[in-house]
DNA sequence: ACCTCATCTGAATGATTGTTCAGATGTTAT
DNA sequence: ATAACATCTGAACAATCATTCAGATGAGGT
């Protein structure tokens, strides 16, 4: 069951094509995806919005957004995983920053967009 | 069990709420979720680049994307319902186009984003 | 009226995700 | 070394999500 044969009837494949080639090459809008994945969390942008200010501590972090310790530890992995954040050891302590500049500029346009509609 | 207050040890309060005032309104907040929530699927990235250069019909989007014009059709409500993409009907047929200039700007961003990283 | 085609809807399913709990790691001070 | 503290990890759980299937809606043509 060939999708691309089977409904000949209304798909223009020239549209179709056009726009196919235009597409990003997969591994790019694969990653695009995950940075807007890791955007796609109130906690996570709170986070992010935090650390674009100054640089934080876990437990700071973890009172910042109101959850475990445990529950930023996950998040901010994830986060350094996707390169958005990094982290530096001080002590017993560990502090966070933005490891992406780009990142900020991203945020500052979703929180725009989401000011206006 | 408040975390606030039982980790006094080493939060540094004085940061946590000069964030806390920093950080958006709680709905300007969750709204900017919402938008990254709909940029973080492969499937709905590629939806909004092929729109972003001209209308199309449901079934061209399904035959783009390759799944079911069904699965189509249920992310273009979730992508109407965040007023991403409006719709216009023309006869037995639908035609979809980007609805928020916004969006275009923010894809091309996460997309610019991940081309570097 | 009927039939066909394009799109939509609702239920079901498998996959992913965010959180918590309990316990592990690593650091500092005594 | 032992204790105390900050952070991390892994398992478990509920919640959310993307897809499919089957059937509904709505428009055109006969």
């Amino acid at each position: 069951m060939d999708k691309d044969v089977c409904q000949t009837t209304c798909v223009n494949q020239q549209k179709v094509e056009r726009a196919l080639q235009l597409l990003p090459e997969q591994e790019i809008l694969l990653g695009a995806t995950e940075i807007f994945k890791m955007l796609a969390d109130p906690n996570r942008l709170r986070l992010l919005h935090a650390l674009s200010q100054e640089e934080l501590c876990v437990c700071d972090l973890a009172a910042l957004v109101d959850v475990t310790d445990s529950a930023v530890s996950h998040q901010l992995r994830l986060l350094r995983t996707a390169r958005l954040v990094k982290s530096r050891r001080e002590g017993k302590m560990v502090y966070y920053q933005l490891d992406d500049e780009h990142v900020e500029s991203l945020l500052q346009e979703g929180l725009r967009h989401a000011e206006e509609g």
